[in-house]
DNA sequence: ATGGCATATCCTATATGA
């Protein structure tokens, strides 16, 4: 079984670049950050035309989440993070999918630092953090899947120096991420790539793709019950180098089937 | 310290992203 997730910066304009990345990597469950669109604009028939069945929420402009699967329904447990009925942004969608438990989570960029961007990021990191308390020792398998915005070290990005002001690379995100996992998370990529530099985004300035000057921010946690099933972790770079890319790329995790049933 | 680029929208401009 192969999850994985994407921020596609953009549904409308990245729609045929996500089809083709669907239609070759065949994951089973996909999930979707910045839809950037109306939940009326998502292109469900699409997508269904290509064989995914797809639970989404949409904001105009900005955020927006969404999970795809190609094999049962996605069937909704919420579709938002617990803590603040005021929180309007679409950041947050959850759903049992094959048996599996798949958040799909878009967490505040946080820019610029100081100021009360970051104190939303660093806010809506700790209802994350409370919230998935409830997820990790649960007995049904569970991964937190999305574009998390936090560069958890310095051996995540090409070159930290320009960077450190950054609300990605701040004390106070790379705690609360290191918080989240010592409740027992397993971070996939880095547990089987620990001592490869791994990125899944690259902006679009100064030819940073061109010079694989990455960094590594979305992220798939698999909780205990999960964990043990984690086969293999990567990212399809490819999907990066396409025309008219998301700065983004997948990236992705296989499970074994009879260790997710066990 | 700034800007480089890309996207969406109330679009000869502005906000957001990371």
């Amino acid at each position: 079984m192969k999850i994985a997730t994407f921020n596609v910066n953009g549904i409308k304009t990245r729609l045929p670049n996500l089809l083709e990345w669907l239609a070759r990597e065949q994951p089973d469950v996909a999930c979707l950050q910045e839809l950037k669109a109306l939940d009326a604009a998502f292109p469900v028939d699409e997508l269904r035309e290509a064989g995914w069945r797809s639970l989404w929420k949409g904001q105009r402009s900005w955020n927006g989440v969404a999970i795809l699967s190609r094999g049962g329904e996605p069937l909704e447990i919420r579709r938002e993070l617990p803590g603040d009925a005021a929180d309007e942004q679409s950041r947050y969608l959850e759903a049992a999918v094959d048996g599996v438990v798949v958040a799909c989570l878009y967490l505040p960029n946080g820019n610029p630092q100081p100021g009360p961007k970051f104190d939303y990021k660093l806010a809506w990191f700790e209802r994350l953090i409370a919230h998935a308390r409830t997820l990790v020792e649960s007995e049904h398998p569970v991964v937190l899947a999305g574009d998390f915005n936090v560069v958890p070290t310095d051996f995540d990005i090409y070159n930290p120096r320009s960077w450190k002001k950054d609300a990605l690379l701040q004390p106070q995100s790379r705690e609360a991420y290191a918080r989240l996992l010592a409740q027992g998370w397993t971070d996939a990529l880095r547990q089987l790539h620990p001592d490869e530099a791994v990125f899944t985004f690259w902006d679009y300035f100064r030819q940073h793709w061109q010079r694989n000057a990455g960094l590594r921010i979305d992220h798939l946690l698999l909780n205990r019950r999960l964990a043990p099933a984690l086969r293999e972790a990567g990212v399809d770079t490819w999907v990066r180098g396409k025309e008219r890319a998301s700065d983004h790329a997948p990236t992705w995790v296989r499970l074994e089937p009879a260790a997710i049933r066990a």
